[in-house]
DNA sequence: TCTTTTTTTCACACAAAGTTCATAATTATA
DNA sequence: TATAATTATGAACTTTGTGTGAAAAAAAGA
């Protein structure tokens, strides 16, 4: 697990990286926003703890930031409670959340527990207005439902699953129709014709990779 | 699923209604432990969060009277960990506990805990006229009691603990029918029909998920 | 037992979805 | 710009899935 502590205060890094170590953590850190960006281009974390004020890029923009293109779980550290609310107002995916001072034990008790919660599969594909139901198994765009066929309901999940990965025709039919599966490439072709339609204003987000396949592409 | 928030604060319940409402549930709110009472009086909540510092009817006092008549999940949240040893002391059906500030996204992962772990049936699911009665077994549409076969009635008993969920056949036969059981699928199709047919201007409550099976949905 | 109710199976009709293919449109490259 | 390669699209066609009625089978009641 990779653990990226992001504080402009070294005492707290300090700190915070001896207990996750001995948790064995591999622990990542950085002084501010535009660091911590760096280091998240460059491996994959998989949580990260914050705190909220910063000088250079704050915690509120960096956490704007990553939420554009990643979904790493984030544990935010503040030194007053009034912040929180700014947080919550700020509807961000805030995981959780702590107020300074806090013991290092809770801190990585709630590490563990976002770890654990994180397994979890979601429910839902959230972007902009279009939100996928897994559970409903429906679609719907601006609060109005769509139809889509089941065929093209398993393309877009797998879709949702590897968002930003030029996927093949190959690989959507090995998936999809299965290994024992012979069918014409261009079947995908169409499925895609009509999922597109079906996304209505989101058609774009079914981005063509010539050569290769198809990509569902969500923007930064 | 029907939540209520009980909390003073207006921004705690908007944010925790917010989320909630994502998660497709219905959110009922009360101000104080008064009002709450009214609330649940007039509508069958599934779950209720509650914080414990109220103004009038403090949180206490509520939660005492709630378990005299009503067995509904609560979830507490606190200011302080030490309120939680005198919540003990009260030797309360407490389902869980936060501690505020706490990130919205662990209480509704701690709704969600709860919801599954209770299973909790409520002795009567209404919607608009249609009431199902699960202890006197009977379902009542505009005060008129419909006849039902048992296979009918244990099939949408499960469609309501599974709302807007879409269900498979195969799971349909599963928990109604049990494991070991090997017959038609097609039989759930004969069954839905006759009880869509019972459930009269109700019928489409029981949709039809192509490829999948069916879904009972109430719209939020 | 016989009767009634409930459950299950089945076949047919129809609607929805999936597939194929010819042609148009687009893109890459010489 | 011309050519080749690839993708988009519309339409015909095939396959699949669901609703339904009827009837057989099983279970429950009288």
């Amino acid at each position: 697990m990779n653990l990226l502590i992001v504080d402009d205060e070294k005492l707290i890094r300090e700190v915070i990286k001896e207990y996750a170590l001995n948790e064995n953590y591999k622990v990542y850190e950085a002084e501010n926003g535009i660091e911590a960006l760096k280091v998240i281009e460059e491996v994959n974390i998989d949580i990260i703890v914050l705190d909220i004020m910063m000088p250079k890029m704050d915690g509120y923009s960096f956490f704007q930031e990553l939420k554009k293109e990643h979904n790493i779980p984030t544990i935010i550290l503040s030194a007053r409670n009034d912040e929180y609310d700014k947080l919550l107002g700020f509807e961000l995916g805030v995981d959780d959340y702590l107020t300074k001072p806090f013991s290092p034990k809770e801190l990585i008790a709630r590490i563990k527990a976002v770890i654990r919660r994180g397994k979890h599969i979601e429910n839902k594909f959230n972007y902009e207005t279009l939100v996928v139901d897994f559970i409903g198994h429906t679609i719907t765009i601006d609060n109005k439902e769509i139809n889509v066929t089941p065929k093209e309901f398993e393309i877009l999940t797998y879709f949702i699953q590897n968002q930003n990965v030029a996927i093949s025709r190959e690989a959507i039919l090995n998936k999809i129709w299965g290994y024992d599966y012979f069918g014409d490439d261009r079947t995908i072709d169409t499925h895609i014709k009509m999922l597109r339609n079906n996304l209505g204003k989101y058609r774009d987000l079914i981005k063509t990779v010539r050569g290769i396949g198809y990509k569902f592409e969500i923007k930064k």
